[in-house]
DNA sequence: CTATGCTCGTTTACATGTCAATAAAATCTC
DNA sequence: GAGATTTTATTGACATGTAAACGAGCATAG
């Protein structure tokens, strides 16, 4: 694929290269510190808005915390500590797993359920405004191409 | 400039927005924990990085906290308590300033120099692998393009 | 059955970030 | 110059993340 930088030689970026790279970090840090500033008013942060949005996809509403997890791509222990702080906040609640004596369920409280529609409200509305209202069709095409060249793990080591 | 949702219905994301929004945010997210994780090989992380290749491009590799902060976008508050530990590790100084007697001065010592020089290798290459080199002349053109349209605050709090 | 090993969720210890309050020095106002 | 205000860096209290160790229950081999 990439003929280029193929030697032993240190690595390095051309010019186009550094300032899509200094553009693309400045890109990525408005647009998510943006939605978390916004996401805040509503009284979540943007993990606990990841969990209660991925709770209730769930059926009933209900989870192992290791399926939770999972999903979400975190790891137990993170998702554990998670769950005791959003526990005390009455936003979700665990129950005994009666398939598993080690395991628990997490299951989405009316309080969560709350919360949460009111941050779909505020998140949908910041997104829009920080990213889609900005973008025209030919934008999300090339993200969405653009993204498909840089979202998957490098091919080797090397 | 946006035409769509203007009323007072609730704001959504059409699919071609819905999908590349997922694109974005999976693209952001590798890459970022991609890096992160690269750069973790070379004893820094990625703050440390950070503090290190802002300082060496400061005069005389030293700045006031606050205009290191400032150059950062980090609070004080962060950058003191993130200088603390990086002083424990030898890797900056911390002088008081001659010119402002509350100040103190942030200074890149031997230790840091080195720390720094290998990571920026590490750090390269990891761009290289994760980013410029999975990417064509165009995809740099367009990630410039937007992030000029995604970078800045919104035109207005609405 | 039972012994061995694995998985589950939690916990401990620590690294890191935020916000508000602080002390000390500079700056401004008169 | 004296006094009020601002600025600077630090700190205390807390929220949040990671990594490793843990105890308890499950599962599999024999």
């Amino acid at each position: 694929m990439s003929t280029k930088r193929m030697g032993s030689a240190a690595p390095w970026l051309n010019e186009d290269e550094e300032v899509a790279w200094r553009a693309f970090r400045r890109m990525t840090i408005a647009v998510q510190a943006g939605v978390v500033h916004d996401l805040a008013a509503s009284g979540l942060s943007e993990p606990d808005y990841e969990v209660l949005s991925t709770l209730v996809e769930a059926p009933e509403m209900t989870s192992t915390l290791h399926a939770q997890a999972q999903k979400m791509g975190w790891s137990r222990s993170r998702l554990s500590r998670h769950a005791g702080r959003m526990e005390a906040r009455e936003l979700i609640r665990r129950d005994p797993d009666p398939a598993d004596g080690r395991g628990c369920l997490l299951v989405l409280a009316p309080l969560g359920l709350d919360a949460l529609r009111g941050a779909t409200a505020v998140h949908l509305e910041s997104v829009c405004r920080r990213f889609a209202d900005r973008l025209d069709a030919r934008d999300l095409l090339d993200i969405v191409r653009i993204s498909g060249k840089l979202s998957h793990a490098p091919e080797s080591a090397l």
